[in-house]
DNA sequence: TTGTAAGCGTTATCAT
DNA sequence: ATGATAACGCTTACAA
């Protein structure tokens, strides 16, 4: 493996003069600069990263912790990220969380701080995670991703309390009256926006609320819901707070022989790539997660290299009406 | 932020015997290394990677090549390939490839290896990101993950022929003598093996073949030849190379008015999580993803390591039988 | 069991 | 415009 001083040589040059060139010094005659270059392809010379992050004390490389692993949106933002954290020069590590307790997440991050990160993405949707992080002091900047209620410069968020207020007045603007909300976990601060933005939509309407059902998102669980709801007759139209389980609550009411969107009116939130090919296919709400990531890390490095940043945090999300969903008669 | 020195003057030793305890070494007193661990800890210290990177000239990180942004096996792959790294003391750096270009694939090698990984595992189901990166000569160990045809000790798979014989046996047992089947994209390895194994089936019954339809993998592209091939009579059963083909397949017969499984049977691949719970319930393959992942790695560190690795080359597919295909009658 | 010295490949600083 | 020299924080010899 050559290493500048290869280079240096072969060019007849000093070593610095080298690393000068590397670094696109100003002050280096072009013909110097031709030799050297030509040395380093000769050579197949690559700098040594390690060496140089030893003596600048910044690895370029930004730090991803997810707490989150299969999630739809999150997998799509996580790809993003590292797209765009690349062609800004910089590499990127993701860690993926466990589980969300204190202990998992300390060592998450100090994992992340020992391998030396600039900068830390957090896409952990849950409150908790946040707490914890809070509490922490970490020395290096660090953004969140898609918590529409962790305000502050440092995130960045699709407006989910919009995108739930939409759904729901779509519902409302069908001639629905009672609908109810199959929500996702205690915890999730998606979940969270979701419902306060289906809440928010009932109440513009005076509208009445009933207790929303506690989902997991999976779509096992929608399966179970949609039969155990098909013995109640206190609703018309269902808001589920992910596209997964507004599928299997569809399974379920299939099972119980509830017809959709003929009995009840299904919309749910996503957009995953199946949601226009299921029956019937699902009135949802589309976010565009890449964006998103690509958001993040704008910010990130804005605040990395001391710019003022005025990347937007707010993203907005878009009803995607398809047939899930009918006018109530 | 405390180097190693610092660690040494508080502990009142050489910097030398700090190192000694972070590398555990076996001839230092006990008492020593407690005095040692305590200023570590009192210091909040922190090994400085770079450095130790620029001495030992290993990273311990290993690269991930991916050109399948999105799909849903190698998402699950990936996940399980970093936590596995993780727990064996390496981190890891994902790198989605744009497109599968010789360009593409060269910059992105070069990109990683300037990274200084100290292994890659490739996750390209392509058959020409293969070649491509045979011909380049790495300078690193690297691993293969879902190739079922990339031979050789480099490669880790999923039996995709095997799962694709057991999803077309299946409909065989069923009674279906007009088997038709929507394959992957030409250049994917794993579009080829499923093929494959639909043809290896046909042929141990002694069923004619009807030319393969050449699809995308997306759901969209399952709509479209679902209507078009309701024109068809030549075909009562389809295996789709992968389930969100299969479910777009059942949207195209829905809504030419073709019943599923009635008129006719559906099978997928891959045991995406609603299978389960779309209508009709999905007759697929299941692969465990994850388990590859972790297999990937384990390959990657025997050679890394230079032992004599027993890693199980093939993963076993399971069919699970849902509702999509029934007996013909 | 512990300490001392050298060097890994770069960049920063000061000369020239 | 270029070169010499000193770090950066660690590990690997070698010595004691």
């Amino acid at each position: 493996m050559p290493s500048i001083r290869d280079v240096a040589r072969l060019a007849g040059v000093s070593h610095q003069t080298v690393s000068r060139v590397l670094n696109d010094h100003p002050s280096i005659r072009v013909e110097t600069k031709q030799r050297v270059l030509d040395a380093i392809r000769q050579l197949d010379y690559r700098p040594n990263a390690a060496a140089r992050a030893l003596v600048t004390s910044k690895l370029n490389l930004i730090g991803i912790l997810s707490a989150s692993v299969g999630e739809f949106g999150p997998t799509a933002s996580i790809a993003a990220i590292e797209e765009a954290a690349r062609s800004e020069g910089y590499s990127a590590t993701t860690l993926n969380l466990p589980d969300t307790s204190p202990e998992a997440i300390g060592a998450a991050v100090r994992q992340l701080l020992r391998e030396q990160v600039d900068g830390i993405v957090v896409i952990a949707p849950q409150v908790r995670v946040f707490h914890v992080l809070r509490g922490m002091a970490i020395d290096v900047p660090f953004v969140s991703l898609q918590t529409s209620s962790g305000q502050g410069s440092d995130s960045v968020a699709a407006d989910q309390l919009e995108g739930a207020r939409l759904a729901t007045q779509h519902l409302i603007e069908l001639g629905h009256a009672d609908i109810l909300h199959l929500s996702g976990p205690q915890d999730w601060i998606e979940a969270d926006s979701r419902m306060r933005g289906y809440l928010q939509a009932l109440r513009d309407a005076d509208l009445p609320t009933i207790p929303p059902i506690r989902g997991d998102w999976t779509a096992d669980f929608g399966h179970y819901a949609g039969r155990e709801l098909a013995r109640r007759q206190d609703f018309t139209a269902i808001f589920a707070a992910n596209d997964l389980m507004a599928i299997g609550l569809m399974h379920g009411f299939r099972d119980a022989g509830i017809d959709v969107p003929g009995d009840v009116s299904v919309v749910g939130f996503d957009d995953i790539p199946v949601a226009a090919h299921v029956w019937p296919p699902l009135t949802t709400v589309h976010i565009d997660f890449a964006e998103l990531g690509r958001r993040a890390i704008a910010r990130l490095l804005a605040t990395l290299r001391g710019a003022d940043d005025d990347v937007p945090q707010r993203e907005a999300p878009a009803l995607v009406v398809r047939d899930s969903a009918a006018t109530r008669r």
